[in-house]
DNA sequence: GACGTGGCGACTGTCGACAGTGCTCCCCCG
DNA sequence: CGGGGGAGCACTGTCGACAGTCGCCACGTC
C-alpha cells in the first residue's frame, strides 16, 4: 500500500502536491474505503515530513475523503446508500438554486450558450474517469454560471463526498452520465421555463441517487 | 492584539482548544475583517506551537473565517453585501430542502413538537450574542430534524459565513431574530403545508439578507 | 485451559529549529 | 536631492524528534 514519490518540478507547495497525490490516490481507488492512513507511512511514501502529510490529511478530512476513528486515527471514507440519497437531495437544492438564479440573470443567454458548448463536450464514449470528470465539469460550470459564489463554494464542499458516492458503486456501464441527460437542462435554461428547469435537476439529481446507492448497497 | 492562554483543565486536545479560541477571539470581534493573524503571535498569545495553531488556523480557512492572502498569511475574512445576499440565497434552499424533509418525514409530528419547544426559547429580551446563538440554534435543530445528514454538514459548512456576516452588519437591535419570525415556520410544519414552510423560509432569508447586506455595506 | 498482567510496538499529539522568501528601510552613490 | 542596492526583518514552509497513549501479544498463574 504506497502512492508514487512526488516529482519536484513544479512551483506549488509540498503541501499541495501532497494532497493532490492523496486525493487522486484513494479517488484512484489505490486505498479502499475503511483502509487505514497512517501518517508516518504516507510521508514516507510520499517523501515529505508528517507535519506535511498530517495538513494534507486534514485538508481531505474536511473535503469528506477521510474520516476520524479512534484516537484521531484516519481511515478512507464511505458512504451508506442513504448518505448517498441525502447527499443528491442536498445537491438537487443547490443546483436547482443554481438554474433558478441562471434564468434569472441577465447574463442568461450567454450562460445558457456556455452550457450548451460544455454540454457538448460530455461524451459517451470517453474512458469512465473522463466521463465523471467532465460531468462533474459540468455541473460545477452551472453553479458557477449562477454567479453566487456562496452555492459555488457549497457544491464544492459536496463534490469529495461526490466522488467518493461514484466510486464506492463504480458502475461506470450505466449512461447515468450521459449527454442525454444534461442535454434537458440547458434547453429549460434556454427558455426560461423555471419550472421544467428546477424538474429536471429533481429527477437527474433522483435518477443518480437510485444508481448510485444501489451500486454501493453490498458494501 | 492578543488571546487570552488556554486553560489546562479539560481533557480535549490542544489544537481543539487553540481552534475554539481562536473562533471566538474572532467572532466576538478581538480581531477585525482584514486582520492579519500570524502563527508565531498566535502560537505566543496561545502557548502552544507554531504546528498547533497552524492546524487551528487551517480549519478556521476551511469554515471561511480566515482567508489567505498573499504568500499564504492568513487574515479575518470579511463578506461583501453581493456575498451576504448569495450567502443567504444558499441557505434559503438548505432550510428549504429541510422543512420539506421535515414534512415528508414520518416523524413530523415530533420533529414539529421539538421546534415548537425550541422556537419557544428564542427570546427578544437576552443579550445579541445568545439570541444570535440561539437563532443559529434553531435553524441547525431545523436541519437535523430532517435527518439528512449531508444536509446539515452542508448548513454548518455555512455556519461559519454566516458568523461573519452576522458579525460585520453587528445591528443587533433590528429584531430579525425575534420568535415572531420563526413561530410560522413551525406553524407550517405542524399543518403539513409545504409550500407555505418554503415560502416563508424564503421570506425570512430573504429580509435576513437585506438587513445583514445592508448593514455591511460601509465596509 | 482461561484469565490477568506486563512489555512492546505503532500511532498520533506537540514542539522547537532551520530554510527560503518577499518587504522594508536605511545607507551610499550619482 | 533622488535612486539603487543591500542588510535586516517578519513571515510561512518544512523537517526531525520527543512524549503520551492505546492495542496487541506473550508469558505466567490459578
Amino acid at each position: 500500500m504506497s502512492v508514487e514519490s512526488l516529482s519536484a518540478l513544479d512551483r506549488s507547495t509540498l503541501r499541495e502536491r501532497s494532497l493532490e497525490a492523496l486525493r487522486t490516490a484513494i479517488l484512484s481507488g489505490r486505498y479502499r474505503p475503511g483502509d487505514h492512513l497512517g501518517e508516518v507511512e504516507l510521508a514516507g511514501s510520499l517523501g515529505v515530513s508528517r507535519g506535511t502529510v498530517r495538513e494534507a490529511l486534514r485538508h481531505l478530512q474536511q473535503e469528506g475523503l477521510v474520516t476520524a476513528g479512534n484516537r484521531g486515527m484516519l481511515r478512507v471514507n464511505s458512504l451508506t446508500p442513504a448518505e448517498v440519497h441525502e447527499l443528491f437531495r442536498v445537491r438537487a437544492a443547490l443546483e436547482g438554486l443554481a438554474v433558478r438564479e441562471v434564468i434569472a440573470s441577465p447574463r442568461r443567454a450567454s450562460a445558457a450558450e456556455t452550457l450548451r458548448a460544455a454540454v457538448e463536450r460530455l461524451s459517451d464514449e470517453d474512458e469512465p474517469a473522463a466521463r465523471m470528470e467532465a460531468d462533474l465539469a459540468f455541473h460545477l460550470l452551472l453553479c458557477r454560471m449562477s454567479g453566487n459564489s456562496m452555492l459555488v463554494e457549497a457544491w464544492q464542499r459536496l463534490e469529495g463526498r461526490m466522488r467518493v458516492a461514484i466510486l464506492n458503486g463504480a458502475a461506470w456501464q450505466v449512461p447515468m452520465m450521459a449527454r442525454d441527460r444534461h442535454v434537458p437542462i440547458v434547453e429549460a435554461i434556454e427558455r426560461g421555463d423555471v419550472e421544467a428547469a428546477v424538474r429536471v435537476v429533481d429527477e437527474h439529481m433522483s435518477a443518480a441517487a437510485d444508481h448510485f446507492a444501489e451500486a454501493s448497497e453490498p458494501a
